[in-house]
DNA sequence: TGGCTTGTTGCTAAATATACAACATTGTTT
DNA sequence: AAACAATGTTGTATATTTAGCAACAAGCCA
């Protein structure tokens, strides 16, 4: 599979970019790249052409454009298992008073695709397309659990508490397989616990996981299989919506 | 200027795919873009190496990836004037149950960068991330009317009412100078009048412009004008938070 | 089965992109 | 202020890369 060069190299500008605070200059993406200024300069100038990319006035340094805000809503508004989660995540916030989020399964990670704030006064920077690891985190866990039996490569550790060990994650796949929910015990970040559960399709296939997420705090260990029952309740809800019939 | 042809030729598969609804296969691509199937195989490959575009598990056709998602949100994240502006949005929506939207100017035209519903349960789809014409919507007019004074290249015509002329546009744009807001009255989609007023920065400089969009039947002639000056009001509030002086 | 379409892979000619260099432009330092 | 440094852009020739052709493989339908 041979790779077109020069396509590649556009690409990994955008993704340079995605990286970069506040923009690039052509000689920083040159370097990076290790490649040629002049080079740098007219793939950025293509980029530029089709609205990948823009250049600030005054710096002159490129950032990401524009255009890939419309096509990444493209591919959201393509997912319409999201419209349908929307009303599931709403419930899930009424009744627990945290977040709630809904994923997918894409580039062997979680894809998290929409997100209902708890309260609109607290307002923390949107999650929604950012890709999280399946092993330590709900939504993660809870689509391994119930997905086509494909393990992450690595259990990279994120916190103390995140599982690096592979049989000690089957087993708790199994428990999640019974049970119906998954926990993320601080296990991608200190102080928060999550809680999700799968949801699928009419023909039994996985879709994606929903759940919340909140503070150590208020989503205490007591609490927290109260939760559980309440996030599978909800997703088997959603499934069931979906024509999902439970025990086929 | 010379544009690097295959990565040109890469970002104008993207743009095909945003349109094609269910995805597009190898010779389709090809044929749309009159080159070879080969090289429309070996482009469609490199993006999907980079998850631009994804293949369809059992339909081999191609479509827009989530890589554009995530880099989409990160365009979004940047723009720090969404955070800033949506307490106001929703200001909008308490106070005329009608839907809210904040749009900037990108590729000359009115980029939706953020959109409040008015009702939870009336969900449409998203319009951000889409463009539209400067010309025919409130949003774009108002932004036309503060901007630097660069006008769009052409009237096209989408109802009855789209202004086609450029006197009687630049007329209009007077207006909106003097009176502080903007009207779209069925001049982009029948049926659908907006209300926008710009929004400014600490030196003066346009950033935007919020307004509110409903139904004819609701936003009545009769009361647009009211709807006008509280558009004006609350736009005007947000400038002023974001350290705009009136009158500098 | 036999035609039909679609997707992928070798191969070579030929177009294309690359790096080098020179130049223009801006900002910085003494 | 003036020289300097750093950055971005534009020719140009070489050499790499890509494009199209053709053959092949794989699925689909009648």
């Amino acid at each position: 599979m041979a790779e077109i060069q020069s396509l590649a190299r556009g690409l990994k500008i955008l993704n340079l970019l995605e990286q970069a605070r506040d923009g690039m200059g052509t000689t920083e993406v040159a370097k990076e790249m290790t490649i040629d200024k002049s080079s740098a300069s007219r793939l950025l100038h293509t980029l530029a052409n089709y609205d990948y990319v823009v250049q600030d006035d005054s710096s002159a340094r490129y950032q990401l454009g524009p255009r890939l805000l419309t096509l990444g809503q493209r591919v959201l508004d393509r997912i319409s298992l999201r419209d349908r989660a929307r009303p599931f995540l709403d419930k899930l916030v009424d009744a627990t008073g945290e977040c709630a989020h809904l994923a997918i399964l894409a580039q062997r990670q979680a894809l998290y695709i929409d997100q209902v704030e708890s309260s609109a006064a607290l307002r923390v920077e949107s999650e929604i397309g950012t890709l999280s690891p399946l092993h330590c985190t709900a939504l993660g866990k809870a689509m391994l659990a119930f997905g086509d039996g494909a393990m992450p490569d690595s259990l990279r550790p994120f916190t103390q508490r995140t599982i690096t060990d592979q049989a000690v994650l089957q087993a708790q796949l199994l428990q999640i397989r019974q049970r119906g929910y998954a926990i993320d015990d601080e296990e991608y970040n200190y102080g928060v616990r999550c809680v999700a559960a799968a949801v699928h399709d009419h023909r039994g296939l996985l879709l994606g996981a929903i759940g919340i997420s909140g503070p150590a705090g208020r989503v205490t260990l007591e609490r927290i299989d109260d939760f559980g029952a309440l996030v599978r309740q909800v997703a088997g809800d959603l499934s069931a919506k979906l024509g999902f019939v439970a025990g086929c």
